[in-house]
DNA sequence: TTACGGATTGGAGTTTACTCCAAGGTTGTA
DNA sequence: TACAACCTTGGAGTAAACTCCAATCCGTAA
């Protein structure tokens, strides 16, 4: 598929993917060229733009997706260098997930309280 | 506590805390004045700046923080009003949650991948 | 009383991550 | 062949969120 398209299907504007490119967050053989010079891509790097544009989302830096990705695209895994950097990644994603259930909980107590706060403006009002 | 102790505390800088106060996610009653000028801050304060620090971290922007403050300090809350956000933040806050463990899932089938490939050098090697 | 570690202000500078634009090449349809 | 709707590049501009700095004030210990 072209950029266009591929931007429309993981919602990451054509030129993000462009800069994305640039830095290298894509490498270049993700997006070869076509004899036109346009770039191509695949389902695969349909899949990596989703994450990266999820990762953003909970507040990974570039930088954070970038050490990620190398992780996920090494052909060789050696575990020695490699299991220190994914402890860390789980370990802060395990952080995020609980500080988020604690950041849910208030929001729902928040809503108890506003329903019940309603509830007694219909009593008293 | 003056300004110094709770960025210690907090783990926000000094430079961070007065620039939240001028962007109004600190209200200005929130940081009082002791007679020299400086400012001074409660346990409540505190609370808030660590939950600022956290909703950040999980990719929250300040203006969004700034909504969610702003309903959990509203001493009134018209349900009309408040639930809609309520709700949205709720939901933004699932779909993060489970993103953040689709990421975890992938982070543990990539660490038990490298187990096996370790293994199989050991084997092999 | 001077030195030092804090606090104050306003304003300039920095980093991250885009976002926009101009000038131009390519492809498909009327 | 003209037009629209794509694509290309390089480079400038922008928004968010700090971060740093200079000049100055405050409070205490030596």
């Amino acid at each position: 598929m072209l950029i266009g398209e591929l931007s429309r299907s993981s919602g990451v504007s054509t030129d993000t993917i462009r800069w994305y490119e640039k830095i290298g967050l894509l490498r270049r053989d993700e997006s070869k060229r076509d004899l036109n010079n346009y770039r191509i891509y695949d389902e695969q790097a349909l899949n990596k733009l989703v994450m990266i544009r999820q990762s953003k989302s909970f507040g990974f830096t570039i930088k954070e997706i970038k050490e990620m990705l190398d992780l996920i695209d090494s052909e060789e895994l050696h575990c020695d260098a490699v299991s220190p950097i994914i402890e860390t990644k789980l370990n802060t994603i395990d952080q995020k997930i609980s500080e988020l259930q604690n950041i849910r909980n208030k929001l729902i107590r928040l809503r108890e309280r506003c329903t019940g706060d309603c509830q007694d403006q219909i009593k008293n009002g």
